[in-house]
DNA sequence: GACATTAGTTACTTTAAGTGACTAATTCGG
DNA sequence: CCGAATTAGTCACTTAAAGTAACTAATGTC
């Protein structure tokens, strides 16, 4: 991962990639070989002509094998905190992993659980906090929920994953009459049964377009 | 020897700054002297060990004598678009005035509605882009509306303002009402009396914070 | 003083969300 | 084979919020 060549890049990618394991978000770090802190978000300099998106999937990629199942940027961040490079910048990215996919991890690679990561270098810390918080605010404006999840999913597994997201509570009804109105799933014909209880239909992420109902004005946001 | 010619910057500061005048969003463009594109968005290379947020706040100053009422990042740009300078990527913020400023502008900027702003650099007119889409995606979770009007302002301007910005008309009991729940603004002892009809009283911002009240689950937003 | 004009409120309707109790389908232990 | 436990899914009723139109209030114009 980390570049060694002699000369400080112009910037970097750093990426944060999170799943869902064990009912709590988890990050995943880098064995950090030299420098102050044990543990990294992986990142690396951009190759000569590379754009910023591609710079952050071959990242990715040299980890998984494969891009995360939805990837987004965070932003640009510097303003004098340290980083593992020497790069007065670094351009970071957050992406996906559905649960339950094989990580080819070797010792290198780890999930932490958000809470109790390991200590990163200053800017790195930012990009984190940024990432969560980023992903908390999106999820009513990008299939988060829907893209830690594998393809084909439970009600009950969604309205978990929403549950760990909002960090709250949610009504079984009330999330499925809301998941009705806005077209967001599809049954499939398959049924899991999860050992005792009845089985649960597996459903899909299949948004339909609808017309731009958006009734009201959510002004009370502004207040939190 | 040193090498002296002009070495191309690690990255560029641009900014967008948006003001609402006649009904209309507008952007704050700079002439440019030479390149393909007449006009540009305001942007510079950092000094050196400056952090981001302070190279906006002085590329902003150099134009108005001080910062814009709001300002945020909107993210890193790059991708092989071209753009005035010759840096790779360019980190792009975006910055609210209120309506009114007195502009000391000479003939090296001009304010363009953005429906009729001129051509601008690829990377550019992506920034541009998305700080529109920005703003109108953010309204929710800051105070873009208020930013955009003078510190006192009648109800019904900042319900103009609203309908500007989600480009929708919205009614005035309606709005009053969520503005009442939402504790964002607090009545001042003037009125405003504009020529015929009754005199309106002046608000100002002053959002109080709320329990996070927070009702519901606001999926449909992830149909549009 | 009648009327046009803009501000602000009220009362009623419609829609969405909160809630608990219900039915349905399965496993498990006798 | 039967009944309790367990999980999935639905229903009906309650409560809260947004849509809407008609109202009152205060000013300027003629």
């Amino acid at each position: 991962m980390p570049d060694r060549r002699p000369r400080k890049p112009p910037y970097t990618i750093d990426v944060v990639l999170l799943t869902a394991a064990h009912g709590k978000l988890a990050v995943l770090l880098s064995r950090a070989p030299e420098g102050r802190e044990k543990w990294a978000l992986p990142w690396d300099a951009p190759r000569s002509g590379e754009g910023l998106e591609v710079s952050a999937s071959r990242l990715s990629k040299s980890i998984f094998g494969e891009d995360p199942a939805w990837k987004e940027q965070i932003g640009a961040f510097g303003d004098g905190k340290r980083h593992p490079s020497a790069a007065d910048i670094s351009v970071a990215f957050v992406g996906l992993v559905p649960i339950g996919t094989p990580s080819p991890i070797g010792g290198v690679h780890a999930w932490f659980p958000i809470a109790d990561a390991p200590s990163l270098a200053p800017r790195q810390r930012l990009i984190l906090d940024a990432a969560i918080s980023m992903i908390r605010s999106r999820m009513d404006q990008s299939p988060v929920a829907f893209r830690l999840l594998p393809q084909t999913f439970t009600l009950t597994e969604l309205q978990q994953m929403y549950e760990l997201l909002l960090a709250k509570r949610l009504h079984k009804a009330s999330f499925r009459r809301a998941l009705q109105g806005a077209w967001l799933v599809e049954p499939t014909d398959e049924w899991r049964s999860e050992g005792r209880g009845r089985p649960a239909q597996l459903y899909r992420y299949a948004p339909r377009k609808r017309r731009p109902a958006q009734r009201g004005i959510r002004l009370d946001l502004l207040s939190s």
